[in-house]
DNA sequence: AAGAAAAATGTAATTTTTTGACATTTTTAA
DNA sequence: TTAAAAATGTCAAAAAATTACATTTTTCTT
């Protein structure tokens, strides 16, 4: 945690020579990271053992080790961390609160992810006769966005919202057919028999879930995300974004592996969209 | 700069034991800050002069200073840059790329918002008769996701990816509905047009694109959002994302006003999916 | 309000850590 | 092969941090 706030929270629990230190590294952090323990307790007007022990009360093994996360905590302007939204926040306050844990997720997420596992999907995409992106929920919108994603890549592509359609193309599958399944908890019953159907069939099962789940237990590939918890909002926020990354991840891989001249073709079918646009101006 | 990088960089210029020090350092970071100049010294097998003497080639003043720096560069992992992928990247390369520069993106989307309008807009939808979401292409999937956040409300919601059925929709609209429309460039004709649709019909038009463009011109309130140019893919990538974190705000704000009985609703939404789900084993 | 107990703070000594001076070894180049 | 230069290590000095303990301040009880 953030060692900066943990000094304004813990304010309250200091005595008063300790306030007297907090009050002069909070001023200026950045002198203090760069002054000994006597200089700072010359500051703060305070003995040098009192400067230790305010460090030993926030938990650290003394003023070096203090320094290092002074130091850390100094490095990253807003550091990313997975700030709760609550009840009092106006506008501004849940607007950074959302993006920044948004964007902590992303970096846990990317931590969790196994490129191995990453580059032979890549392959098996890249092979695939025919490739479908289910999810249900808040994951559809995802297997939604695969969909047209990999539409571009002139790949015969499937997705469908619907269960019954879903299980019915399910059916039809056969060797090379790589369905891939989307899923938070990984704990939907509908779509763990969806993948019991497609392994049925032949088809290759890449589960985009969490790890040891009964979905991930079923698939042939499972690329697991770890996602913090999402916000006491009841709903899912983080997952999806860090499901459309790893989308993005799997399309960008798919590009490569495809090379040079497959890129090309990208770029015409973007510019094919040009006739549905208003110009853009040139300034 | 990032000291890491110079280590790597440096690794020429350095004699034999000052290579030492650097392999110990690079390949244990977070060791090398919590010991002391001794333990080091000993890891990497040399005396503890040269190590203070490698940490001066680095242009600190010694070895806490280099310690600091090294907390530091440790604290941003990477920097949030938006890294290009080129043509030899392997997974691992691809895969933190992506991650990085969808984190990137979204620190610069964050900046650009206007946390005003964002307000407004949150009132404007509380007090909305019948929210609609629309999008085409790649924010399709963007207006699905909203769909599935609102409905969880208990608000008339409507989301067609039909451009027919999306202008029939907005030709019944009335006073005190919401059309919200999502295009990144904001230059998809029929969308403007949707946008015109629903004005004349008196519903009130937030336009999710960025600012100036034809389409923002035909909103009541545009939630500009700057997004760097997406990488090279000719895919839309990071727009999507801070899309969707914008619609993670805006549903947030809306929970956030109507207050704490309406989230323990909200709760109640989220028990109902459990019938559908596999049980989690308590460990 | 007085006095004892507890908490906070400071002093001084000790230990740990870092740095500097110089000797020795290794490398480089003529 | 040898002399100069560079690199590295040894050991001692200096700086910094920590500990033990004494003193002061605060708190609580009577």
């Amino acid at each position: 945690m953030n060692i900066l706030e943990k000094i304004t929270q813990n304010k309250a629990v200091f005595s008063k020579s300790e306030r007297k230190v907090a009050e002069v590294i909070l001023s200026n952090p950045q002198t203090a990271i760069h002054s000994s323990i006597a200089t700072l307790a010359k500051m703060s007007d305070v003995s040098e053992p009192t400067v230790n022990r305010f460090c030993r009360r926030l938990d650290t093994k003394g003023y070096p080790d203090f320094k290092l996360h002074l130091a850390q905590s100094l490095a990253n302007g807003t550091p990313y961390v997975n700030r709760h939204v609550d009840e009092q926040d106006g506008p501004e306050e849940y607007t950074n609160k959302i993006f920044e844990s948004t964007m902590a997720s992303l970096e846990v997420a990317r931590q969790s992810i196994d490129v191995n596992i990453v580059n032979r999907v890549v392959d098996l995409l890249t092979q695939a006769q025919k490739i479908s992106f289910f999810g249900l929920g808040a994951s559809a919108s995802v297997a939604h966005d695969a969909l047209n994603k990999f539409f571009r890549f002139n790949v015969p592509v499937v997705y469908f919202e619907d269960i019954l359609m879903q299980r019915m193309s399910c059916m039809n599958c056969s060797d090379g057919d790589v369905v891939v399944l989307i899923s938070h908890t990984g704990r939907t019953k509908s779509l763990v028999e969806i993948a019991q159907i497609a392994r049925m069939n032949d088809a290759t099962v890449v589960g985009i879930t969490s790890a040891e789940s009964p979905l991930a237990q079923e698939c042939s590939y499972v690329l697991s995300l770890e996602v913090p918890e999402d916000t006491d909002m009841y709903m899912p926020m983080a997952s999806r974004i860090a499901q459309l990354t790893l989308i993005d991840v799997l399309a960008t891989g798919f590009t490569l592996r495809r090379g040079n001249k497959f890129r090309e073709n990208l770029k015409r079918v973007k510019d094919t969209l040009r006739g549905s646009r208003y110009e853009k101006r040139n300034e």
